[in-house]
This record gives structure tokens, sequence and C-alpha cells, in this order.
DNA sequence: CCATGATGCGAATAATTGCTCGCTTTTCTA
DNA sequence: TAGAAAAGCGAGCAATTATTCGCATCATGG
């Protein structure tokens, strides 16, 4: 017996151009359709057909029907994770509100992309088991604005930095979920809110 | 033909308390299965097994299963909304600062008393087709907080009140997706995020 | 106490769907 | 160009699951 072929995990690893082209066309389908026909649809025979190919192929490079979604996040948290870095790198020398601008500018172009596609991924990821490449991603994110913040003399940069993040992004999706595609309009609100969040840190002293 | 049993919307309303007592169990089942199992245990054999009752009689008071969420999503709402309700009454003699707040601790009880199911409920009711009447609570809810900023001078009353409440929610579900439960910490959180969007209204000029 | 309707039951049905496996076709390599 | 390996195929298996329906049991008015 030469070894059982692995069940689990990955599966294989495209070598021609031609697989690769069948592995990128199985995870736009998969993408295509969460955004825009939702979860029931989301079948493995559906994926495949919308891509243009057999059920057999595309259980060639995914394990199952969770895997596509899996790797489905973490390129968003990639893409996503390079956008702040990004962000990051260009307000170097600005002060606490200029990075706090740049930073929700970011983070709006992320959600704007694909707007459909990044609320579903998200939704999902709360469904699925947790993934250690994703967490790592999320928590390289984390530290990310936490040393922008801590950076910029915030105290209690860690709770800040959740709330903030928790507060845009509730705003970005509410917003995004009826319809709004206004960049600049929702910027103007998210900055609002995370200035006025860092300005009420010291409501009755300091300052 | 004395006519059809219609099909859709409700079945039969419990005439007896033994029917209704029936009722009541599905709909505990279903969600006390929604707050510890999730979505995928989430399957009619398994609500009725859970409520110590057969398929059958689950299906003479809800149509389908998609039935239960929404009763269940309805009840939530109209919770929500009586909380609210008693939170504006409450503080009708205070300032905005204070109704704030009080808002902001009806908002948190809500999401305290059955946080798992708060969240899944919530969840679901994007997947699933709109429900007038839950529309209907949603509105009026919409419309009782632009009553309280309109009626404290707040400009734009309408957006303020999206922003404010998109925010909390995001800040909520956040924490309590980590197991926060420190009703107080929330809510300090809150105010200091609510206060400082309100006083970031008018940074430069006025007050 | 009987008749009628309300309530409850759960095996059976029909449909869906994740996934496999034996096979063909394409590509690579020596 | 032959042989091997990679890629692709899709009918079909196995399991799950929403829903029905014929029948048993219970409650109530007459």
């Amino acid at each position: 017996m030469t070894q059982a072929p692995s069940k689990l995990k990955p599966r294989k690893s495209p070598l021609q151009d031609r697989s690769r082209a069948t592995r990128d066309a199985v995870l736009e389908a998969a993408a295509r359709i969460l955004e825009k026909e939702g979860r029931h649809a989301f079948t493995t025979n559906h994926i495949a057909e919308m891509a243009g190919i057999s059920v057999g192929s595309l259980y060639q490079y995914f394990p199952a029907k969770e895997a596509i979604v899996v790797v489905l996040i973490r390129r968003l948290r990639r893409e996503m994770l390079e956008d702040f870095r990004a962000a990051v790198c260009a307000s170097r020398n600005e002060d606490l509100a200029g990075a706090s601008r740049a930073l929700v500018r970011a983070s709006v172009l992320h959600h704007l992309r694909r707007p459909a596609l990044a609320q579903m991924l998200e939704r999902e990821e709360m469904t699925l088991p947790r993934d250690p490449e994703t967490a790592e991603l999320k928590q390289q994110l984390r530290e990310l604005i936490i040393g922008v913040l801590a950076g910029h003399g915030v105290a209690d940069a860690a709770t800040t930095a959740f709330d903030l993040v928790a507060m845009c992004h509730g705003i970005v999706e509410a917003s995004v979920q009826l319809g709004e595609r206004d960049f600049d309009n929702i910027c103007r609100r998210l900055d609002r809110a995370v200035l006025g969040y860092l300005q009420a840190s010291r409501p009755l002293h300091e300052q």
C-alpha cells in the first residue's frame, strides 16, 4: 500500500496552466453565486455548471464544498490586510485624525469592491469551523490598527481599536445593505464616528 | 368542495390549551436549537423531537420551517420595540445625553437576554423573504429613535439615527460574539461612541 | 354517552445534494 | 511517438430532509 490519498485538508495542487484555470473558474463561479444568488444556490453541481466544468473536476481541487468558501475568505482577508498596510504606510507622517481617515478609507474601499460578496463571506465565516490561516490574518490586522492608535498615544489602544473597527463595520454593513454606494458619503460619516469616539475619550478633563 | 384548506400563510390557530402548549414547545425548541446548535441542526424532525412532539403536529401550526423563524423574529422585534418605548418614556424629561444613555441601555439589554439567539435570528432575517409585519415593527422603532433625536434638535435626525443604531449594533454584536457579558462595560463604550458622534456633528462651529 | 371536530402521530414520499469512481481525453516527457 | 501522469468527465450512490396523509386519540357540546 503506497499510502492512502489524504482525504483531508487540501487535495491536489494544480500543476498545469489548464488546471489552474479550472481552479480559478471554480472560485469565481462560487463567488458570483454567493453574491448574486445567495447561499441556497450554493451547491457543488451549480458551482461546477457555472464554472463550465464538471463536479468531478471541482472535487479534484477542493476536498469539500466548505473549502471553496474558506479559500475565498482567505483571499478577502489577505486583500484587506494589504489595503490596510498600504494605508498605514501612506499616512505614516500624519496625526491621529489623518491616520484614522486613511484607515476609514481603506475599510470602505474593501467593502465597496464587491459589497455583496464581502458581506456573504463574513457571514459564512461565522458559521464555518475556525480556520487558522484566516485567524492569523485577522490577528495581524488587529495588531496593525492597535499599533497605529498606540503610536499616537491613544489610551487602551486594544479596546479602542476593537470598538472603532466594530462600529465602522456596523455602519458600512448597514449602509451597503441598503444600497448605499457613495464612497465619500460613507467615509464622511465614519470619520465623524471615529473622531467623535476618539475625542469623547477625554470628555470633561484634559484636552 | 367546501373550500380547499389554505396552504399558505398561517395554518391553524390553537384553540385548546393543549395545542397552545404544543405551539409554544415548538417555538422554544426551535429557539434553543438555533442558539445552541446552529443552523445546521435546525431541521423539522429535530425541532419536533426536542419539543417532545411529532413532525406532524409541528406542521399543524407552521406551514413551513421558515414560518417558525419568522414568528421568533417577530417576537424578538416586538420585545425590542417595547423595551425602547419604555426607555423613551422613562427619559422623557432628560436632555439628549440622558435620552441617548437610556436608548443604549435598552439596546444592550435586548442583546444580552439571549445573546446567541438574538444574533442568529438577525442573521436569519437577512436570508428570509421580507416579512411585512417585521418590517412594520422595524419602521416603528426607526421612527421612535428619529423622534427622540429630532425632539432634541439634532440635525438630520434620520441619518444620525441610522448611523447610531448601526454603530451600536456593530459594537454590541462584536462584543457579544467574543463572550463579553458585562452590561455596564458595554454600555460605557456605547455611550462614548454615541455621545462622541453627536458631539462631532459640530466640530468647529457652534457649541 | 355519542358524535364531531380538534389534536397528535410517525412511517413513507419526493426531492435535493454532497461526493465518488471508473473511465476518457489532454498534456508532458524521454 | 509511446507511455505515463495529469486533468476532466458525469451518471449514480448514499444520505439528508421538508412535507404529507391516513389514522389514532382526546375534548366538548348536545
